[in-house]
DNA sequence: GAAGTATCTTTCACGAGTAAAACACCTGCT
DNA sequence: AGCAGGTGTTTTACTCGTGAAAGATACTTC
């Protein structure tokens, strides 16, 4: 969640007109994101609120959907970062260093040693010095770990697939495909725009 | 960040055949979270994809745009959660308790306590009970604040305008068309699948 | 071959968010 | 009136992530 919006709320005094009126769970037809934007051109007739209608909507149905969709993680012990760095482990079948850890997942490297940490202590994860450049670990999955992540992932992606449902195929596609889109155009040249 | 994706990774010991290669900040065609899906399905070839390239692709971009989106907001001293709450409070018009702030900006009640006494020792929020029920705090925008909200919004707008502009505008409507659908859904039916 | 610089990882100190408990106050029931 | 229970807000204790510094090792160049 961030952007700017958050669901629209009821808030009046003795007797105004029953204008707007959607609670924060929203009305039964248009999502909060639209709401918000009501309420910003209802204030501020010139604005441009395109940006908005797209940012918005992505960052608030991340926040829904990482909501929900950790249920299954959950019942195995694991958070989403956590599941994250075992699957980066299992994805590209070989050992990855911290380094390369931090940057399959985006996060920061003091995140990933603290995970490590856990993880091995948990026997999911095993390092494993390098003999050339001793400043480097390597890190791979136990037999655990990797029975781990090949029991939940189906479970994650069946649930996934029922959090998605209520939208049918050739949207979720056309969606998948603007998103990729988007995504590409953001990781290639976000960061020329650092004004 | 989240979701089970991650870049694509190049690590391989001596004379490996110089197969998938992309390096994290994503290869010239495609984005990040098809390289992730393309590893998957590599490693297990029955798995339905599908999920993963809708909701990692959102969780992704959402990432991207909210490392991107707040460099205006920050040259104003502002965090993007503190952005939200005085927005919340612009928007609406009128008063609001930190209860229903929270139910704006999808947080919970304590960390809106922790952001507006920072904002009112900023002088941008001012509170003030209720005569009536005095449990209950309303608090508003002081002149500040709200010039405050009103310089920066429109910097904002346009600076998210130009980090979507790699997408042309037919795109975006489209865009932000299938994420008001499946927003929609979200937010009507997600908690009953809280299994 | 020693000094300086770059790289990989971990440690440290801190800020931010959360859930749950604590408070403070209202309200309805007897 | 008095109290049981509900609601709105704040406090507390904790977790987690981060940036920056520290630590350890490799490379480069004179």
């Amino acid at each position: 969640m961030t952007a700017t919006e958050g669901p629209s709320s009821e808030r009046d005094q003795a007797g105004e007109p029953p204008e707007d009126r959607e609670g924060p769970a929203g009305g039964r037809r248009g999502d909060t994101v639209a709401a918000v934007v009501r309420q910003w051109r209802a204030v501020h007739p010139g604005l441009d609120t395109g940006p908005m209608e797209v940012i918005g909507r992505i960052n608030r149905c991340a926040a829904l959907l990482q909501q929900a969709e950790d249920a299954p993680l959950r019942r195995a012990g694991l958070s989403r970062p956590e599941f994250d760095l075992l699957g980066a482990l299992r994805r590209t079948g070989h050992e990855l260093t911290p380094g390369e850890l931090a940057r399959e997942t985006f996060s920061s490297g003091a995140a990933v040693t603290k995970r490590v940490k856990q993880l091995t202590e948990r026997g999911l994860v095993e390092r494993r010095g390098d003999a050339r450049d001793r400043r480097v670990a390597h890190l791979r999955l136990t037999d655990a770990g990797r029975d781990l992540v090949d029991g939940i992932l189906p479970a994650q992606l069946a649930y996934e697939a029922a959090v998605l449902s209520g939208m049918d195929a050739p949207d979720q596609g056309e969606l998948a495909s603007l998103l990729g889109e988007l995504l590409g155009q953001l990781e290639g040249r976000l960061g020329a725009l650092r004004t």
